[in-house]
DNA sequence: ATGAAAGCGCTAACAC
DNA sequence: GTGTTAGCGCTTTCAT
């Protein structure tokens, strides 16, 4: 296996100074033509690709962006990784994933792990630790569905918005008796806590009594598919569901099918992947692009204005998906 | 924004020279037990973190992966790249994701970029660019369901097997005017020749007729739709498909039942996603997580034995999901 | 238009 | 046990 060839090779070949082939490969100064020519020779000749690694070190800067997610294997952060980082990588960002698989330990050594890469910011989108390991690492960061606070930017879906359409559109085909099924609520996530509010409060203004079921859903299919069947027995006469979550509504949906129940289920997310393979299902749409879009506009403000205080609370709109006939 | 602490921030603190820092860092060599203890306090109290790019530079090694692959917005890219990361990151690896969108163009500028950034090793799932500028990179790389190479270990599932269970699932509910949709053949993917090869030899074998539409399917749900219609009317009496894979299955799916029609569709890749949503949907099932078990344990043995001679092709067994009734 | 030399933050000989 | 020194591959003053 051949040496990696490095700038200095080049420049011997060329029969030229370092600093003459580093102004060259970014186009720095003055450079005469037959020059540039000898040493773009030398560089095809070689194979020669720079060393970011070195280059990072000395300008103090990797164009490194930290992504923190539960999952990629979910629909939705599947899509929110892609978009995120096809943003990125137009603005010549490159971009290291972390799978926390929502575990508070992962996620503190992730965190430390893109610190010690000096990453130039951090996208996050998970929940188990507290927002001050966040805040020690003084760096860009923004946050998406997570909690407020003075000094991370926060950019999420209105969660709030989308618990009361969820819930009227249940309620707009004549059906009174809906429960609600949400994740377990974590102190730094309000996702959950303001879906359950819209819910909640749009039963209220109607006078109708609620339920909500806060899990703590295991990963497994059979679990769920266990909690889920229990609380269907728990309620013999219920007409609606809205669930938190596209893929469980999806585990819902499919056993109240089997079951030969008559209950409409609302589920949340509409990622493109769900919305294909259940058109049937009527969900809330959070606008993953856009987040994705926004999210890293605010990152690379603040990377590129030396990290000033531009945080601030996003909110994008949500719509409704009405499932197919 | 409080500068950095370097590790001669560390060592002047806590009163020793950089190397003992350095030494107690990576716990080499014999440190005694009040200047580990100084030097940990002084850590501590700078909240240092060790510059893991300075150190890359010096060991040439950065211990990041490369992956390359269409998207992790799709289940089956979603959920390996997830198994691939969380293996890799328990070998204290990290990932650098890629999303070609299949463009050709996009993985070639991926390749350079992750040859720049002195990746250790590659896993590779995209399909667009000759496997020669791969080659060219002279580094230890595993592809994942790409063309057989001299060079370049493939870990894929035995797609042959796979298009002939899926064809014989259809042949076994008693029908036999069957077509194979599958996307378009491309040079270094071999899979979905493989399957076609399965579905036609089974016909075959059988005496019946058969009919592979290979389709440059567009990435947005309504083209694709179009051309599964156009599909099912030149075909009114279709009884099943096989379908190469389960997103588009499931569209295919959705459309006969709107039509009322009685065609059994097979689809592939069998995701955890797609079985959630869509339990009903008979698949060909890939080892996802043993294919990146396998991909992972391969580029580690290739990287640490200094990337000689163990290329080879590796195929792992694909099983049915029968769909739920 | 080009080159010499210093240094980004770290580690590994080699001393003592 | 601990420190001194050189250097990983690059870029950038500061010369010329």
């Amino acid at each position: 296996m051949r040496e990696k060839a490095k700038l200095e090779d080049v420049a011997k070949l060329a029969g030229v100074s370092p600093t003459t082939v580093s102004r060259v490969l970014n186009n720095r100064g003055a450079i005469s033509n037959k020059t540039r020519q000898k040493v773009n020779a030398a560089i095809q000749e070689l194979n020669y690709h720079p060393n970011e690694i070195a280059r990072s070190l000395f300008i103090s800067k990797t164009n490194l962006i930290g992504l923190i997610f539960p999952t990629t294997a979910h629909p939705f952060y599947g899509e929110m990784v892609f978009h995120i980082e096809k943003i990125l990588s137009e603005k010549n960002y490159k971009v290291l994933i972390c799978n926390t698989m929502n575990q508070a330990q992962k996620e503190n050594s992730y965190l430390n792990m893109l610190l010690a890469n000096q990453v130039d910011g951090m996208i996050v989108g998970a929940h188990n630790i507290g927002i001050e390991f966040y805040q020690k690492a003084n760096l860009p960061i923004v946050a998406i569905d997570r909690k407020v606070s003075e000094t991370i930017t926060v950019v999420s879906s209105d969660n709030y918005s989308g618990g009361r359409l969820a819930t009227e559109e249940i309620l707009n085909q004549g059906r009174t008796k809906i429960i609600h099924i949400n994740s377990v609520r974590q102190e730094e996530a309000p996702s959950s806590y303001l879906r359950r509010q819209g819910y909640e409060d749009v039963m209220k203004e109607h006078g109708f009594p609620y339920k909500t079921y806060e899990l703590e859903l295991p990963f497994d299919t059979k679990g769920k598919k266990q909690i889920l069947s229990d609380i269907l027995n728990r309620h013999p006469d219920l007409e609606g569901m809205f669930v938190s979550d596209d893929l469980t509504a999806a585990l819902a949906l499919s056993m109240i099918r089997k079951q030969d129940k008559d209950i409409f289920v609302v589920g949340y997310d509409g990622t493109e992947a769900v919305t294909t393979c259940l058109p049937e299902l009527t969900t809330i749409v959070q606008p993953i692009k856009a987040m994705a879009q926004l999210a890293v506009d605010l990152l690379l403000k603040e990377i590129n204005s030396g990290f000033k205080d531009i945080q601030k609370n996003y909110i994008l709109p949500v719509t409704v998906r009405r499932g197919e006939k």
